[in-house]
RNA sequence: GGUCUUGUGGCCGAGUGGCUAGGCAGAGCUCUGCAAAAGCUUCCACAGCGGUUCGAAUCCGCUCGAGACCUCCA
């Protein structure tokens, strides 16, 4: 059985096939560090993130570069030609670097909250200026770029006429071309320097207002919007590499451009795979900044919003979008949230209990019920193995979380199962929930202490009980409660804890 | 206007033509001093209208609705 991933590409499922197993080569784009991350980031980085685990486990030695744009992506089409990261940091009274580092901490901030993985490489694009630079000579070199006034443009039209020939026409990955885009009824304007409307910015020319600036063959200036993850790419994964991940509203036009750029200095589209990742929505509509619907990360775990009832953990968040698959949209609400956080505690406490559970060596006496675990839990792989179904998954968990409860409460006996079954559904679900899907413990681990005076509490609460004093015993229930700890008594008599 | 996606029960969401998706919420029951938790049972669905088919949420057509991209955007 096969891993299977949806190409952007051919517009279906292909079996992946890495150029050069066992190494995989991953390329996501990053955020850009001039603002706060919003809940719409968290899904790339979370979905690529089990992405990049779950190949990790299929045996993978998989090299995963994400970048940070630091210089900021620029206005254009009419628009004054403003560097954004510049113009925040005017407002802000910062150093342009300052803002972008203050951001940066942030994003990994909350990266670790998520419990992804830090990228095996995560390069700036202003540490990478010279290798942008370089990159545009060669695409001018090579006839398809040209200079004006300093700024240096992409010739679309050309690559689109010579590689039309090859069978890679400028649009191959959005699916457009170029005859349609020009029947647009958008308006031109301050437009002169470029040959075509279609023709991108490789290199601008800087404003003398402009702060972020580097020398170049040109003149002083800054780079445009899709060189650097071009020249990144190349860089540390080659100029073929297996996986180019990023959002859906990216396909075009910053996908479409790194494949004429990367195609025209490498004579090779870049990325085998293309993966897109679909958005978070808000009552239907996408989470954007264009919209001015973000809910900030910072405020989705403080419940700082007037949109949040209440906060939400980074576990809640991560369990919520690996609930649903990272092509479709995915609709935020509270009552979603809420749905997502319940849905993960219970699933967790009983994962929680299971794993600690040693198992006796014998057959099963409930064949059915043996054969039933055994299969939910071969079809984990079956699913991730199909575009990364992690919904699929999560679903035949839940399948198994009534069992390990009945277990627990021996409404179901353990020798109901055999212990070959048991110990692998052991150590599967630690391998998917855990492993891949990243999914860890939100509290942290009791010092010791708070768990003796919680024992200590639940000793007099016993014998206030045994003493039928339940003033006494709900009084102890109810402060805890209030404090965020739940009691809870167990079928043997004895009482166990959760603290939210 | 062009390109594309989509419409699943109160909410979020899987769904490869025939088999209960799953979660949360609701109802009932069991357990329980009460509660919580847990377990069991249960209600609620495939936008509409046609067509193909023995059989369609799934394929085709039309209608209506929603969204994304075409400008920075995960």
């Amino acid at each position: 059985m096969s891993l299977k991933v949806y190409n952007s590409l051919s517009r279906q499922k292909e079996i992946f096939t890495p150029i050069n197993a066992p190494y995989v080569g991953m390329y996501v784009c990053g955020p850009t560090v001039s603002g706060e991350s919003h809940l719409g980031h968290a899904r790339p980085f979370i979905s690529f993130d089990v992405i990049y685990r779950y190949l990790m486990h299929l045996g993978y030695k998989v090299r995963y570069v994400r970048n940070i744009t630091d210089a900021g992506h620029f206005e254009e089409e009419g628009r004054e030609a403003t560097d954004k990261i510049s113009e925040k940091a005017v407002l802000e009274k910062l150093e342009p670097m300052e803002l972008v580092q203050k951001y940066t901490n942030l994003y990994h901030w909350a990266m670790s909250k998520f419990n992804n993985l830090a990228p095996n490489i995560e390069p700036t694009a202003t540490g990478h200026i010279v290798e942008q630079i370089e990159m545009i000579k060669k695409i001018i070199a090579d006839g398809y770029a040209y200079e004006a006034n300093g700024s240096v443009y992409f010739d679309v039209e050309k690559y689109n006429t010579d590689f039309s020939k090859q069978g890679k026409p400028y649009g191959m990955l959005s699916g457009r071309n170029i005859e349609d885009q020009q029947d647009t009824t958008r308006e031109l304007d301050n437009q002169e320097e470029k040959r075509n409307r279609n023709d991108f910015a490789l290199w601008k020319s800087a404003p003398v207002e402009h702060i972020m600036r580097w020398q170049s063959p040109w003149g002083e200036g800054f780079p445009g919007w899709h060189i650097e993850c071009s020249a990144m790419s190349t860089k540390y994964l080659g100029s073929e590499f297996d996986i180019h991940g990023g959002g859906m509203d990216l396909l075009f036009p910053h996908h479409e451009c790194e494949i004429a750029q990367s195609t025209v200095c490498n004579h090779k589209s870049p990325a085998k795979y293309w993966l897109h990742n679909n958005m978070i929505t808000i009552q239907g509509k996408k989470m954007g900044k264009s919209y001015n619907n973000v809910i900030k990360l910072t405020e989705l775990f403080s419940g700082d919003s007037p949109i949040l009832s209440q906060p939400y953990s980074p576990m809640t968040i991560r369990f919520f979008i690996l609930q649903s698959h990272y092509r479709g949209t995915l609709d935020f609400s509270n009552e979603a949230l809420q749905a997502s956080e319940k849905a993960f505690k219970r699933l967790w406490e009983a994962h929680e209990w299971f794993a600690k559970q040693v198992f006796e060596n014998n057959a099963a006496t409930d064949i059915e019920l043996d054969k039933k675990v055994t299969q939910l839990v071969a079809e984990f792989s079956e699913f991730m193995n199909d575009d990364f179904n992690s919904a699929k998954v999560i679903a035949n968990i839940f399948e198994l979380v009534p069992i390990i409860n009945s277990i627990k409460d021996k409404h179901i006996l353990a020798n109901a199962l055999s212990s070959t079954t048991l110990d692998h559904m052991q150590a599967e679900l630690k391998v998917y929930i855990e492993s891949i899907f990243g999914l860890i413990n939100e509290r942290p681990a009791d010092e010791g202490q708070l768990d003796g005076v919680l024992q200590l509490l639940i000793d007099i609460r016993k014998d206030a009980k045994s003493r039928k004093d339940f003033l006494t015993s709900d009084k102890i229930r109810n402060e805890l409660a209030g404090l965020g700890i739940q009691l809870k008594d167990e079928k043997e008599g004895g009482t166990s804890y959760t603290i939210a």
